[in-house]
DNA sequence: ATTATATTTAAGTATTTGCTTAAATAATAC
DNA sequence: GTATTATTTAAGCAAATACTTAAATATAAT
């Protein structure tokens, strides 16, 4: 809670309330970016989003792909959902997730460190 | 572990394949990666990082920005430098913490969705 | 040497996470 | 209708996380 922290003569106290100021009036935006950025750095959520993000999929497919429990993977794509980065539409039973626009952006540029390292050929 | 999942008729089965080696052939770097993301996606973490990438810093200082414990503060480090985003420079009694270089572009890469978001006047 | 300062580390703990299994929904097929 | 399939949801639990406080290091000052 309280900071006490350092007597240090070398504080810049005015350089410090700047900063601090700084990360409150933003407090909005850093945590939003750091849910987002939070719930991709998970090992499966950031498979999921790297595969919906080339192309559709169902939760049986991503759970085939991935080896895992169904569960599991409704679980996680959940928490993707509730954050707005994928969104679902039905064909008869079959639910698709996909990347939604609004966050395409930003998955696109999380996703351009992937690129980077892996070779794609499908 | 056993992932019996659906029977759908739908299914590709070629393409599942395919997807399922590609991850698997690159699991390292997805794991890596993930690593990272996961770690700088906290909250605290990615003020820290994005505070560390403005400037140097001392323990203290970035206790006192974020008005959070020191050792609270130091374990954040901790994970950081682990897996070397951050390094470590002491200068007589402070320890003064910045970017790694092999870090800085991801580390760059991510906080520019920070920069996209807000307006920073130091 | 002794004291003070900056930082880390360790131990303890409450909360969160990520799975499991079982049950509940929802849509299709018969 | 009843049965089947795809998916979600809920409950339970082991492991991981993020703090806390107290103790341990390491450097500097006296």
């Amino acid at each position: 809670m309280k900071a006490i922290s350092c007597i240090r003569e070398k504080k810049d106290q005015y350089k410090i309330d700047q900063y601090e100021h700084l990360l409150k009036n933003n407090a909005t935006e850093f945590n939003q970016l750091s849910n987002i950025v939070g719930l991709i750095g998970n090992g499966v959520r950031l498979k999921l989003v790297w595969l919906i993000n080339q192309e559709q999929f169902c939760v049986c497919d991503l759970a085939d792909i991935l080896q895992m429990s169904v569960p599991a993977i409704s679980q996680h794509l959940r928490k993707l959902k509730d954050v707005g980065i994928v969104e679902t539409f039905r064909d008869k039973q079959t639910i698709y997730y996909s990347i939604t626009s609004t966050k395409k952006l930003i998955v696109d540029h999380i996703l351009d460190l992937v690129s980077d390292e892996i070779v794609v050929t499908i």
